[in-house]
DNA sequence: ATTATCTATAGATCTATAGATAATGC
DNA sequence: ATTATCTATAGATCTATAGATAATGC
């Protein structure tokens, strides 16, 4: 695509080894990091353009502006897991509890694993307006599949509406709680720390240790 | 202290009625608001003055400028938790998982009381710079606490270095998880909400339901 | 001709300082 | 005299647009 060789166009004032991005995900990658280490507000379009290797003005050929490179970042934080959700919601046949595991633990991951911090764009005040609907909609929509899969879980059964939600809350909140503890301790390897989320959000929906009493598949509810 | 009645120096352009507060006190305020609201970055040194009732070159008789009051917003949510902390560790007459509840409530408490959502600023990438440093060093003491009440209650007793480590870092990701909990539902009533989420701390560290196993003090480690 | 990029810049900020001013205190 | 505040502003940005330029495509 943006392989090798010639290209259309005036040549960039300064050349630069070929990452094999399009411009647009160059302006990405570039916000990614600018927003995460400097913050939004404190980041110009002038570095974001710079750190992509094309002067300031060049960016606006591809992005209205600093949000709407945010509005992309932010949802790609959110898809891939909302994908998976959707597919283990259908999955009937399996425990629900076994597949609230997996969904957390790929849900650290994705938010553990990425070269950028980018959860942590999530408690950005500018994140509230307007133009974030679809971020805001797409997480909703996550959340509500920790709910339905905590509802057919086991111990979650028999839960009135109102300690469900609350539940969901603490479920959900653990999740994303990962986005400060990776901000405190960046370099912890994901793998391990991924499944003891896990672990720990089986717990507060009500499930033994895992290692004590879990691990076999339970019956579903 | 900044009672009623005639002050020495020039009279405010806009006259407003005494909140009781110091100038630095408005200013606080006005920032926590705005730094909350609108974002760090995108917050004037002029939008902070004129919310506090006075003019922007005025603000510099009290603050150096914005940073100076982030730093002070930033150890006020930590300060009284570590207080706390401090006597709870040398209660050791009481049960450490009771004294771990009674820490995790009350700090939920503070992140979740305040009119404005604080702990927000936590993730302000700007927060790592140097000037910071304070804060941190708070924060990191909370944690050791954290870390000391678990190791010295029931099941956390036979864990290893790593376990520990592991728990402490769950335990205090849910603790400031609650910062996000708030972000999607700031109305939420918070001392049911505070109890509910030092229940689930438990239910981490590995103790079992409350409402199922838990409530008559069980015997310290 | 089309395209991607560049340079230049108008207009709108924003920060932090300098110096003036309008109160009270003595 | 002291104090708290004001007005004014220099200098340094930053954003977004206008128009020029240097490639490839046909």
């Amino acid at each position: 695509m943006s392989g090798t060789g010639r290209r259309v166009g005036r040549p960039r004032a300064e050349q630069r080894p070929d990452r094999g991005l399009t411009p647009r995900g160059e302006l990405l990658d570039a916000a990614a990091e600018l927003f995460t280490t400097l913050g939004f507000g404190a980041t110009t379009t002038r570095a974001v353009a710079e750190r992509a290797g094309m002067r300031q003005a060049t960016m606006y050929h591809y992005v209205s502006g600093k949000e709407d490179l945010l509005a992309q970042l932010l949802e790609s934080t959110v898809k891939p897991s909302l994908v998976l959700a959707a597919a283990l919601l259908a999955q009937s046949e399996r425990p629900a509890e076994a597949r609230l595991w997996q969904l957390c633990r790929s849900d650290v991951e994705l938010l553990c694993g990425g070269r950028h911090n980018l959860g942590a764009l999530y408690l950005l005040p500018e994140v509230r307006a307007e133009r974030f609907a679809p971020f805001h909609r797409m997480r909703a929509e996550l959340k509500g599949a920790y709910r339905q899969l905590l509802h057919r879980s086991r111990p979650g059964g028999g839960l009135g509406a109102a300690e469900l939600a609350l539940r969901t809350d603490l479920v959900f909140g653990l999740v994303e709680g990962v986005i400060l503890i990776r901000r405190s301790d960046p370099d912890r390897p994901v793998a391990a720390f991924a499944e003891a989320t896990a672990d720990a959000v089986l717990r507060i929906a009500g499930f033994p240790l895992r290692d004590e009493a879990w691990g076999a598949p339970a019956a579903g509810a």
